[in-house]
RNA sequence: GUCCCCAUCGUCUAGAGGCCUAGGACACUACCCUUUCACGGUGGCGACCGGGGUUCGAAUCCCCGUGGGGACGCCA
């Protein structure tokens, strides 16, 4: 039998950063043990239930690279078959229609709490085997079993056992004819012949109730691994207060997808001491045995490292493209004039975490500069025989035969060498003069991004701006 | 409240009874490199939640406590 995961998210939102874990192992999981990875949209609530959140999702698992081979498979389109075997187990006696209205089950709620106790459905309906009746307020509950006990061996967790006398009978078909969620699971994994449920953990305490289901059914019951919580910096629930919680965000804030990938497989899960995986080898390596049992925190700090080392380390042609999507962002389109985008990533990807970061600091070579740190024209513009050394630079740079950062470099030194002074004295004035700041890449990438003319240019109006 | 799960540096983790004076990474920090900012290099700081067992020996196994998380819907 191979192996098959599913990755069933509900489109009431964004795709988040666990949702991407758990749908990165159970991809993982199916390339390493060379089976096949299905998505399936639960999207049943049709309350909540977006189009927007289904193309969100789906743009997010394209984004990140993780293809199913089969679906996406909608639970609506899927109605009739809930339906059928809903009957089927009403007529097998293993499910039987209930009648209270919601107002008497809130009730019945409210009650066990106040007397200390778990809430659970009474049973009223059990044993009556009423003959079905149209009633707006019914439900088809499953008959679950009163006495013993279900047991599993959670992949990751262990094993795990619960006592029947928890459960309660559970609805099945709600008032308004959908399935719930607990129904809809069992028979789509059943009939997608899923053998291997990987899932957030907080749904262990439904995984007894959908064992009872699959006994029910006569099913075979997949292998379950409940994979523990991703939680914010304080130790929280993952929330939008603590950021990013979006994959689509991620982009935005220029995270590439392979380094967000490597920071959440880590997340739960290690190798060693090992810290960069490519794709490759975490497909080669991964297992969900190996999955942690605890819950982790999110760490910011840590993405930003791993996404830097995908800047420095990857095709800079590959992150140019990136580049340009973040340029465009802030209506910089690289095409129509300017340093190249790959050139721009070379000079400073071992100086941004992220291609954001890398975007805004590229401004200043496609749009004039906005603004002039005045210590830093203080320091280095008005500086004793600043002007001077500009005036030489310039002079050098536009007698130049080419223009490539070897040859920037190679003319300032000679100049370095001419007048007797450190590079310093040369590269400061002139940084400050292309950019505004103190603050850039290497001095021979920051001339050379600007291009001959602008270089010259920009040398000019600093002088100027100098005597003032 | 009831049930379930979890517990190693601030964070992510290594650790399957002796290899542990507890290893790595991020963060922090000192120094080196250096034309700025970085990258990089070499060091430093820093943890087995508490208490009982079991054992010649426990971070590792068991029990209790504590702390954290999750679930208790006609949401998924």
């Amino acid at each position: 039998m191979t192996l098959r995961t599913r990755f069933a998210p509900s489109p009431t939102g964004y795709l988040h950063i666990g949702g991407a874990r758990t749908a990165l192992y159970c991809w993982l999981e199916a390339r390493h043990r060379g089976g096949q990875f299905i998505l399936r949209v639960e999207d049943t609530d049709r309350e909540r239930s977006t189009d927007a959140a289904v193309q969100a999702i789906l743009d997010c698992m394209e984004w990140l690279g993780l293809s199913p081979d089969e679906g996406p498979i909608f639970q609506t389109q899927r109605m009739d078959r809930y339906r059928a075997v809903a009957q089927q187990l009403q007529e097998a006696g293993k499910a039987y229609w209930a009648y209270e209205s919601k107002d008497e089950i809130e009730a019945m709620r409210a009650a066990a709490l106040a007397l200390g106790e778990k809430p659970r459905y009474s049973g009223a309906y059990r044993d009556r085997s009423e003959p079905y009746r149209n009633d707006p307020n019914r439900v088809l509950r499953f008959r679950n079993p009163r006495d013993g006990s279900v047991v599993f061996d959670d992949k990751v967790k262990g094993r795990i056992e619960w006592d029947n006398a928890e459960l309660d009978d559970l609805v099945l078909i709600r008032s308004d004819g959908f399935p719930t969620y607990n129904f809809a699971v069992v028979v789509d994994d059943i009939d997608m012949r899923i053998t291997e449920v990987i899932r957030g953990d907080d749904h262990v305490n439904n995984t007894p109730r959908q064992i009872n289901i699959y006994r029910a059914l006569g099913a075979d019951i997949p292998e379950f691994a409940h994979l523990p919580m991703i939680l914010g910096p304080d130790g929280q629930k993952l929330s939008k207060r603590h950021g990013a919680v979006s994959v689509m965000q991620y982009r935005e804030d220029g995270y590439l997808p392979h380094a967000l990938l490597n920071y959440v497989v880590r997340l739960g899960w290690s190798h060693g001491d090992q810290e960069i995986f490519s794709i490759e080898e975490m497909v080669e390596l991964f297992d969900i045995a190996d999955v942690n049992q605890s819950a982790s925190r999110f760490d910011m700090a840590k993405l930003g490292w791993l996404n830097q080392q995908y800047l420095k380390n990857d095709n800079p042609l590959e992150i140019a493209r990136e580049l340009a999507w973040q340029l465009n962002r802030l209506g910089i389109d690289p095409s129509e004039g300017g340093p190249c985008p790959v050139d721009v990533v070379i000079a400073l990807r071992e100086r941004v975490q992220t291609l954001k970061e890398m975007a805004e600091r590229a401004r200043i070579w496609y749009t004039p500069i906005a603004e002039w740190d005045d210590k830093a024209v203080a320091k280095h513009l008005k500086a004793e025989g600043a002007t001077d050394v500009l005036q030489a630079a310039r002079e050098k740079f536009s007698g130049m035969a080419g223009w490539s950062p070897a040859a920037i470099h190679a003319a300032i030194e000679q100049l370095a060498a001419e007048r007797g002074i450190g590079m310093g004295k040369i590269a400061q004035p002139l940084r400050v003069a292309l950019t505004g700041t103190q603050v850039s890449p290497s001095i021979e990438h920051t001339v050379y991004l600007a291009g001959r003319s602008l270089a010259l240019r920009r040398i000019d109006e600093a002088i100027d701006r100098a005597s003032r």
